[in-house]
DNA sequence: TGTCTATGTTGACGTTTATCGATACAGGTG
DNA sequence: CACCTGTATCGATAAACGTCAACATAGACA
């Protein structure tokens, strides 16, 4: 498999829209439904160190044996890189030995617009 | 009780300069701690629509009983209240009859700068 | 082919969580 | 005072979660 689009993961441009600003009118269940999938990834401080190991990495890309430093067993670390994935913040890609994972930009973007608003009401 | 700051809880003071951006380096175990702590109380379905209906309400505030048509039970909405206002993200007062929960603005300011750096990186 | 390394998957275990009904508390009204 | 309404707490239960050891898979290299 050279290619990951053909994963059933939530993809970007099914989540990117999703979200009003949170100040704008109340969220719908099922706008709530796809936005916690978000929150929930990052809401685990092992996933969101390694979240934050691949964002600061150079071109918001590292490989896993450069960000599995994080305390935890191997498996432990596959298995919180799978969860980012599947809430689509993150995207893989094996290069011969290794599998480089990269930060998928127009999900945060969503994020931080949906932040943004609701930090500006008050 | 005619003010919140007695209570136990996380302060924002305490959490909102916390956060360097998710992209400037890899985040630190403790610095994980707190923000996750924050991301992980919207990362439910039910407590992200009650976050969304108090910000989008008038002046950033809203009486529980406005608030609590989201398909769950009154103890249930209760209980998501009590755990957002202990991640910092609103607060409570007793006003009469009913309790209004507000905004903490501070504390989604951090978040979003947190994810605007993210997103700006790709 | 065989072996070594890097990563993913499986199965199990203990902890946390979301949810509810029942109940308690607080404040207004009669 | 008694009663009603709004909100919080308690106790129980089922599901989800984080973690690990063991095993499986994929690619590189000899």
């Amino acid at each position: 498999m050279s290619n990951a689009k053909v994963l059933p993961l939530l993809e970007p441009e099914a989540v990117a829209p999703c979200c009003p600003p949170l100040t704008e009118r109340p969220m719908s269940a099922d706008e709530a439904e796809v936005a916690a999938k978000m929150f929930k990834a990052l809401g685990d401080p092992v996933r969101l160190r390694l979240f934050s190991a691949v964002a600061s990495h150079e071109g918001g890309e590292a490989c896993v044996c450069d960000i599995s430093d994080v305390g935890v067993s191997q498996p432990t670390v596959s298995h919180h890189l799978k969860k980012l994935k599947e809430a689509g913040l993150l995207s893989s890609e094996r290069r011969g030995t290794w599998v480089y994972y990269r930060v998928e930009p127009s999900v945060l973007a969503a994020m931080g617009a949906l932040l943004a608003g609701a930090a500006k009401a008050a």
